[in-house]
DNA sequence: GATTCCTGCAAATTATTTTCTTGATACGTT
DNA sequence: AACGTATCAAGAAAATAATTTGCAGGAATC
């Protein structure tokens, strides 16, 4: 596990001299990164050695050891990011954003949930019928993307983001069908509704959304994607990619769960279309 | 800058020992990133003071400076990344997908040309009408999302991934308006073709796609999304998200160029949608 | 009141860097 | 072509700096 998330955790049992030290890591952290142990003890007022105690405690072998771990998790993750640039010009603003992206790519991956994964792909890769839904502009494109995905696997599968088709589906799906749906805020009254009446019909259900939300809730299936509030109001994108990503992990083990053969088959496809390749886009539809 | 890509840079400006110091790091990083001077040296067949006078070649203050320098571009960008997930364990495929989107990410924002997307950008902010052109799984939701993104600023804006649309609406456009299209492979042909046409009726054409492609060459400005052949024909998911950011960047620079107040108020707006928010996904479009 | 744990001091150890020197190579001069 | 000089690489050793360990005093807790 990282650095920052340790000393998060173990934050309730550091004595008050190490707390300080935590404190000054977590906020200036461009200072941690290149300060000595002396420099380090001394703006956090204590003694090299409680430095040393204090990165032991942290599961490090030394104290250049927990720096080259705060490196490392320095590039992205965990950290405390502004929720606006530091200014408007365009470096800046591209900065910003990428970050943003990767952290939330970072804060992805430790929250995720890969049992659930899992056993949404085997659900999925099972299923007779696949019913993807998602509403808004974005999770309705989650929802496209998913039938894009899947399609290819040679799944039976069809999206959609309006609500009156959403529950005509639901209430038209068997037990040996799957729902999977998205929603970002998992406020979705609309979903819910849905997936209640699936639940009702014994048909599985898979969501896409925040753990303990209401959609969360109905469904038989979570895939929990919990990122910080500011990075859904403040910038969709990040969150989106977040989805996007967590999309791509369940296609991939749905076509290894599928048919080990069939990775070989596609490779080779992909081959293919590398070496004649003169048309446009939709080669890469190949993927 | 990175400083892999010094390495690589100033590769042929080093010596014999610093070679094979350069090719130690290069390839067994995990090692360089925890060994000391003297083990790295050793391994080299090197002295330490050749190490200390490698890292102050690459521009490092010292060694430990060096190592600091190293870790932080470890977790991400510069590696050598599998094609292949090392086994397909769910948690080892969701690993290998998201490290690389984050590779994705860092490459993207070293290569990226700030000042065509700025351009880009203002001249988006100054049209009269716009035009978002791809087709194709990937580069048609590109276009949607363009739409998506830049009718909410206020602009007057359609997308299409149909050619025959596309055709007539760049031989429609005028020279106050804009086009803009994405190509990830940049071989899209009718993409081209409608460039063309765009560029004999004087109408700016703005390409997001693979530099010294043959939609880069045809169009005015070119914001250039350069990765890794492997990405693109493999994993598409990652090229995505690449662009997904660009427009992300290009989107808020249209917006603070539009108007330094609107970001108040869209500020204000935000605000109130998380203040109540007992509604659905659609909330996050007011984003 | 005893125990435990924190903490800093000083010493010891270790790591890193500087300085100095040697050896090699390249270049210019005779 | 041969010699001398300049330049650079690279290691040895010394100096310096950083880090860790051992120990002892002191605070907090039970």
């Amino acid at each position: 596990m990282d650095i920052f998330t340790t000393m998060q955790d173990e934050r309730g049992r550091l004595s008050q001299s190490e707390i300080r030290i935590a404190d000054i890591v977590l906020n200036d952290f461009e200072f941690a990164v290149n300060a000595s142990i002396i420099e380090l003890a001394g703006k956090a007022d204590v003694s090299p050695p409680t430095v040393t105690r204090f990165c032991r405690r942290l599961g490090c072998e030394s104290f250049s050891d927990f720096k080259v771990q705060l490196a490392r998790t320095a590039y992205v993750g965990m950290r405390y990011l502004k929720p606006e640039p530091k200014s408007i010009a365009p470096a800046d603003v591209a900065q910003d954003i990428i970050t943003k992206a990767q952290n939330a790519l970072f804060l992805l991956h430790r929250g995720l949930d890969v049992a659930a994964i899992e056993q949404a792909a085997n659900r999925l890769a099972d299923a007779e019928m696949i019913y993807a839904f998602g509403s808004g502009g974005n999770s309705s494109m989650i929802a496209s993307e998913i039938q894009n995905r899947l399609f290819r696997l040679g799944l039976r599968i069809t999206s959609s983001s309006d609500h009156s088709m959403q529950l005509m589906m639901a209430a038209a799906a068997k037990p040996t069908d799957v729902l999977i749906g998205s929603s970002f805020s998992g406020r979705n009254a609309e979903l819910v509704r849905a997936f209640t009446l699936a639940r009702e019909a014994k048909v599985p259900t898979i969501a896409l959304t925040q753990s303990g939300s209401p959609v969360a809730h109905v469904a038989d299936i979570t895939v929990p994607i919990d990122l910080p509030e500011g990075d859904n109001i403040y910038r969709p994108t990040s969150t989106r990619i977040a989805y996007l990503a967590v999309l791509d992990i369940l296609a991939s083990l749905v076509a290894y769960r599928l048919r080990p053969q069939a990775t070989v088959i596609l490779r080779r496809i992909k081959q293919q279309l590398v070496t004649h390749r003169d048309g446009d886009d939709r080669q890469l539809l190949g993927d």
